[in-house]
DNA sequence: GGAATACTGAGCCATGGGGCTAAGTTAGCC
DNA sequence: GGCTAACTTAGCCCCATGGCTCAGTATTCC
């Protein structure tokens, strides 16, 4: 359970933790090295990598060596996901669940309700 | 550690498991039994309760009890509150720092605001 | 009343997340 | 070369999460 195979688990598991949305927030306003990014955390380097490393791996940030210091920076785009499942959300709210994947494919004019499938 | 006191941490957890999703999608559409709602799932009840309650816990939804079925309907107004967060992202990116400098030089290390209404 | 339905509660278990320390490794600087 | 700074790797610990089963409780139906 909860592998995060799923990019939204991920994404919003990594979003869920203060000390990542803290660094998200950090790094909105323009690219830092660990040691910057970890400063103001009272916390051991170890534990705090960890954090970044989930939020590489998430792909919210990138990050790239130069010499000996990392230099991560903030990736706009895969916040768009986070809106689109809201955007999704509220979709279905409005009533009109055209975009549902298994329905975006088959315009099928029988609606079958004997079992109305999750997500 | 994550016990879930600041809001958004208990918001993002809430929604970064693909069977809280499924049953905030289906929701969307109109309220539901917690039968109706774990039906489609391969899980024994009580475990689904859990996701239930963890969602009601952070207000994503509500329940009522009427006669020996539990009613399940949505709280729109919590998703904004995500949507809040992305807002203040944006705001960050695009330089305005004005209100949220704070916020994004200081980790909080003391978050337990418990809850923050939602709208 | 008794059976069936629909949850609910109490525990148990395995996994993983978030923290730690200690010991590398690699780059930059005398 | 040797020292230091800046990560990195390895390994350990605790406990919350997400799953389970096995009862209970409360409604509804016959």
């Amino acid at each position: 359970m909860a592998q995060y195979s799923s990019t939204l688990d991920g994404l919003f598991q990594a979003v869920a933790d203060p000390t990542r949305r803290a660094v998200l927030s950090r790094l909105g306003s323009g690219p830092a090295s660990i040691g910057e990014l970890a400063a103001p955390f009272d916390m051991a380097l170890p534990s705090f990598m960890k954090h970044i490393g989930y939020l590489e791996k998430t792909g919210l940030i990138r990050t790239r060596k130069s010499g000996r210091v990392r230099i991560c920076t903030i990736e706009r785009g895969t916040f768009s996901l986070i809106d689109g499942w809201l955007s999704e959300q509220r979709t279905i709210w409005e009533g009109r669940t055209d975009r549902l994947e298994q329905f975006a494919t088959s315009p099928d004019p029988d609606p079958r309700r004997d079992k109305e499938t999750p997500a």
